[in-house]
DNA sequence: CTGAAAGCGCTTACAG
DNA sequence: CTGAAAGCGCTTACAG
């Protein structure tokens, strides 16, 4: 069998506009040098014959290489959780290398604002095609992305995003609607009027996505009538010790907690205090599928893990770059990650 | 900037071996009409030079159209669970139908065993380059698949699996597990000695796979030592009518029934009954993010779906052809999906 | 402002 | 058994 020919290439609108496809190349990527008269005629055909370019001749004959930065914290003996969207990246990367994409990797320190500006300078000065970044710092963030703008440099934000932006999309969950869920998970395991203490363990001070998981989980207690009083700690040293100084203080101030929200991927600190410390009656959630965290999951000491599918984030925020650069497809400006759940049960299976 | 030419690629391995580029085809492609003692030495030059084919001048340059078939139920009146994998096979087909690969669609009737037969038998006659199809009725699965195996023709199976064939993959569930994940949802909201209700409703008389679902879920129950008496009805006849007399007769025998789990996506009509029947506090745990199945999940009839992202299947099971027809690339044996979990209130993200 | 020609890395008849 | 040449649908200097 051989491949039909349905569609018509620059060939043929040549022949019809009597061009050559020279001329047409240079009105289907609007570059100089054309009459105005025989490009409207161009565009009619274009048009008409509903032309849609052949990427595959494109990336072949093309010389130019399109050069993507990832621009997101450094992985650290702390948390590796950075690791699974850069994992999504490479695999992104391996997948159109061929075709002349190159992804240039840029990691800043979560604990150190200064490593994230100096960072966001040096991509600027590699004059990248297009950028994919964690807006961890947020005013930072802002400022990089206005720069971006200018130099119409599309940025696509992953794992948290900064509304009203003039970023190309934002890939990553919906943080009050992953709080909401939790909350439900808690409460599987909770009699009616114990306390629950939510954990905010970062060194960032901005902390805006915590605010939003916070009031998602409110949300659940107040829709559902639900009376248990909330305490809230916020840990800045992100240290196991830290960790457990405050806990420990904690439950000496609480009797009565019985529930554990803690609001990002430090969970398996709060689990080894609880390991240590024998409380084993205490329910515990938290995020994301990162190796310590599935330890604690299997031995039922973390009760439930919430998941954004952070790989996959990596891997979306480099093909959309990729469609939106070479292929100028539109991009959406918001899509929420699905809001996993993990248990004991599931994790075998669950796709980071 | 400019592409790089750190890849080498048949010029030069013909270069190399002193033969032309069409003597370096043949032996990339194992065609005949080379001797060996020039194979071997083309060979080994690939092989020094790790040789990565180009596809995209590969599909370009190809005059050859591959054909995909993609075989699974019709989208009846009473469910329209298979929409969802057909719909990846059309995402699929839009990303790699301009690279000369079309895909046709063989549809049975889920409750008409011939109708699998009449069509399994037009996939042959059409000389399809690849299948990929749900092995419904097993024993007839079995004889297309090797059938299709005499041919060298490459079948994947998705949504359930039937072990030990020639197929190329299998891309579905671990149903034993999910059965297990099913029974632990079911007993977040169970008193510890009431009665479970398993429902199984199917015209399908293998129910291969069903077994496996139950038997995951009394694992669970036996693994905790729960007690709770577990009751099974099969429903072969599938309609609301059918379903509200056997779930009757079900509830005058067994007065303490607190939960049920059904065993496929048809929990909807469970859900029906049981909103009639305004009993309320029934656990009520069911498989598939169907339309029906979504709306109980918003009112709170249902607790639980299970999903195991049928859209994805599809998607990647017609990838999956393509790289090992297109590209030869290795496809793994048996890919298990996640045993995703979902609820009231993760479903607007959920991504099917 | 426009066109002729070479080339991207392959595949495919065709000729020998 | 092997090779020279055309061509896939584009892009890119270069010349005018």
């Amino acid at each position: 069998m051989e491949k039909e020919n349905t569609h018509f290439g620059v060939k043929e609108i040549a022949r019809r506009a009597n061009v050559s496809i020279a001329t047409v190349d240079r009105v289907l990527h609007n570059r100089i040098g054309v009459s105005e008269k025989t490009k409207k005629k161009i565009n009619e055909i274009i048009k008409e014959l509903d032309y849609q370019p052949n990427i595959l001749a494109s990336r072949l004959a093309s010389k130019k290489i399109i050069t993507l930065a990832i621009f997101i914290p450094r992985v650290s003996a702390e948390t590796d959780f950075w690791d699974a969207p850069l994992r999504g990246v490479k695999r992104a990367e391996a997948e159109i290398k061929k075709y002349g994409i190159h992804i240039h990797h840029f990691f800043f320190d979560l604990n150190d604002k200064e490593s994230f500006q100096k960072q966001a300078k040096l991509i600027f000065e590699a004059g990248v095609n297009g950028v994919l970044m964690a807006p961890t710092f947020v005013d930072e963030a802002r400022q990089f992305v206005e720069a971006c703008h200018q130099e119409k440099i599309p940025v696509i934000f992953i794992d948290s995003n900064v509304p009203e932006q003039h970023n190309l999309s934002y890939i990553g969950p919906h943080l009050f609607q992953s709080g909401y869920v939790g909350a439900k998970l808690l409460t599987y395991r909770m009699k009616s009027d114990r306390k629950v203490l939510v954990v905010n363990i970062t060194a960032e001070t901005d902390a805006y996505s915590y605010i939003q998981i916070d009031e998602g989980l409110r949300s659940y207690f107040r829709d559902h009538h639900l009376k248990n009083e909330i305490i809230r700690v916020d840990i800045k040293d992100t240290d196991d010790l830290s960790v457990a100084r405050h806990l420990t203080e904690a439950f000496h101030k609480h009797e009565e907690i019985e529930a554990i929200f803690v609001t990002n991927s430090r969970v398996f600190s709060v689990a080894r205090f609880l390991q240590k410390s024998t409380k084993s009656n205490i329910a515990l959630v938290g995020y994301d599928f990162l190796q310590e965290n599935i330890q604690f999951l299997r031995e039922g000491i973390i009760d439930f893990l919430i998941c954004h599918q952070p790989e996959e984030q990596g891997y979306r925020g480099i093909m959309a770059l990729y469609q939106n650069l070479v292929m100028s497809a539109p991009v959406e400006k918001i899509h929420f990650m699905p809001i996993d759940i993990v248990t004991k049960e599931n994790e075998a299976f669950y796709q980071n």
